[in-house]
DNA sequence: TTTTTGTTGATAATGAAATATCAATACCCA
DNA sequence: TGGGTATTGATATTTCATTATCAACAAAAA
């Protein structure tokens, strides 16, 4: 039973490639949908299920919302959070976190994530500026 | 309907207010039941959910996980996940979290978050130091 | 082409968190 | 202390994300 390359795995491993930040299964089949009318919500989730088994793609996860993926690039960067729209947005990430003065002892800290809030271009201009 | 003081509530709150992580709500009532046998996990909702709502205590999500809540005290602090047994805790936060260099246009920055992970004493005294 | 069989799309089923329901209970004020 | 009524506990229900099912379809090999 060797994989098949279909249409649909095509256009929807595109768009997660393309895409600039972390997306939901939802948002992945709207987007690809554009292009694949018709596109079943259902291949979107075997979709992601298999990349994200092949390491090519990774999940990201935040309050209240579903499971968004995106692709596993090496560079470091970090999310921003929109307290708005409530969309994920890749950005650069921070020059270094350090380590708190004081840790918990037996703790091994091998690694950190960093999320920024506010409000993206689309809704601070749209006057939603604070909070 | 004036609000009332019931054994449970009061239970709940203690516990909240002195754990020093922040707590499912199956973490909660499990605590809280040890006090209060017999307490309904429909209670603890409802307590969480108002005091949520009176600003007591703050949501925290993370991956795959039930959203967790904590008192809201004013210190600043980051949290720790453990790799194997999936804990949040508290940790003293970092000095600072610089902003990217680059940031997108139009965005504000209005505030961050880190996360750092790795083991608790716990499980890296079981050995499972590594990830 | 024809055949084989992996893949798709529609949808039912599942799983889990959170909310709604309601009779029984227990606060708390008169 | 008695009773009106907010709260509780058990559980049904809802809500959603995700998975399973299966007939129809379409890659890829012959």
């Amino acid at each position: 039973m060797r994989a098949r390359t279909t249409r649909q795995l095509e256009v929807i491993r595109t768009v997660i490639q393309a895409a600039d930040r972390p997306l939901t299964v939802a948002e992945l089949h709207a987007e690809a949908a554009r292009e694949l009318p018709g596109l079943g919500i259902a291949t979107v989730y075997r979709a992601v299920r298999d990349m994200a088994r092949d390491r090519m793609i990774v999940a990201v996860n935040y309050p209240g919302q579903p499971t968004r993926y995106e692709a596993a690039l090496a560079r470091h960067h970090a999310h921003f959070i929109c307290h708005h729209c409530k969309r994920v947005f890749d950005v650069e990430g921070p020059e270094e976190v350090p380590l708190p003065r004081r840790r918990p002892k037996g703790f091994k800290f091998t690694g950190n994530e960093v999320v920024y809030y506010g409000s993206c271009a689309d809704c601070a201009r749209m006057g939603r500026g604070k909070r």
